[in-house]
DNA sequence: AAGTGGTCTAGACCACCTT
DNA sequence: AGGTGGTCTAGACCACTTG
């Protein structure tokens, strides 16, 4: 017999979770309100609400004030990404990291880079193009802009000693992202800068970074050919 | 001036987050004990706990017992993508939902399925192929195998009126989750079947799921052109 | 209006990890 | 071996949201 010396909100969690799994609470039902379940398992409400808001965070469940504590009636597959600065990224690989600027213009935002922001009016702004190199071979294509309005220092910045991505994270945090995932066919300017043919499938990373309000920065990185993201555990 | 009745933890959170942004504790720098923070800022170690918590989940800082909380020294920016039932994601778009069962055969599994559960020896699978459609247009392409030691009533499951996406979903929950995000070019058979062009870039994603170490199912699914994957706000 | 989850305090003990 | 974060309890009050 095992001695069940104090119930842990991992305890707790487990038990719960088993029965949204076996279904013993079903799609859409109703859990018991945290202090039954605490009465019935032996332990405190803030153990219960501690595991609970594990199970939330997962998207098992969903929990409102005076409504409950309800199983999602539509499941989802929740998945957590980890995207690093990219010469991290290509070190992390074992192998050798280096960039080169493309350019660099300052530029009023075109219509598209404007709408991501959701500003109402044009920006004055950097363009930046740049490559990542991963042991000397294309890795990654960035076709960046950056808000000069937030982050003026920008134009002081040597890209030869560091990219714009590194600089960025590294001087400019933010509070606000958001990035969308599509798949592209490198067009021909393209495929020469990653050193693949023309119309290859590129898995492309959207981000767009707030300051509060403010927008800092904007940036479509292109992966080379063979790119795969891949979930956190 | 504002009075400030209790100090919350997102307040905690918010100071913190924000020496972090302000760099007064710089990248890789070692935080004050969650015990002094508490006596700095007057709150309970509680509530300090709690604000690092959330911090640490966004991936800014990370704890360690007798270590201490640092900031990353390498930052990273964190998304989170919630994948919900093909049928589902069809109708939150305001489109008709529809499936059609491509195929279905009982077979081992071959090498690459075989190794994308970590299993040493093949498996006795069930291999399906299916077509999600939106307003009768095709929306998604699924290549899927489910393993039959771990789910054999899938056999008896009439596709016709459910997809195997959304029955598993519903009747085989699962408790570990890996996922891959790449880009292909549609070979010609994939382009038939999503009626693009042969050589189109496509968004697919590949997901496997266990039940504890059993394999339940991994699948491959391939999006239309056109598709785009956005991370939760 | 009232029920339910969310949070805070105060104090204690535990467990992990670095030193 | 000892310091630090992790957790648990017990009780109180708060705030959201639904009936």
């Amino acid at each position: 017999m095992t001695a069940a010396s104090r119930l842990s909100w991992i305890d707790v969690r487990d038990v719960i979770r088993a029965r949204i799994l076996a279904r013993e609470y079903g799609l859409g039902a109703k859990l018991p309100r945290d202090e039954d379940l605490a009465a019935e398992l032996g332990c405190t409400r803030t153990t219960v609400h501690r595991a609970m808001q594990d199970l939330a965070a997962a998207g098992l469940i969903d929990r409102k004030r005076k409504g409950g504590t309800h199983v999602l009636a539509d499941p989802i597959t929740r998945a957590t990404i980890d995207i690093p600065v990219t010469r991290s990224e290509v070190l992390a690989l074992g192998r050798a990291y280096a960039h080169r600027l493309i350019s660099a213009q300052r530029a009023p935002s075109p219509a598209p880079i404007t709408a991501r922001f959701g500003a109402a009016q044009p920006r004055d702004m950097l363009h930046i193009g740049a490559l990542h190199l991963a042991d000397a071979r294309p890795y990654m294509l960035e076709d960046r802009w950056v808000d000069l309005a937030t982050c003026p220092e920008i134009l002081a910045v040597d890209f030869a000693q560091i990219s714009a991505n590194e600089w960025l994270v590294r001087h400019k945090p933010y509070t606000r992202v958001e990035m969308r995932f599509f798949a592209i066919n490198a067009d021909a300017e393209t495929a020469t800068q990653l050193g693949c043919k023309a119309g290859e499938a590129l898995l492309t990373v959207e981000r767009t970074t707030w300051l509060g309000d403010a927008p800092i920065t904007t940036v479509q990185a292109i992966a080379a050919p063979g790119y795969v993201l891949a979930s956190k555990s």
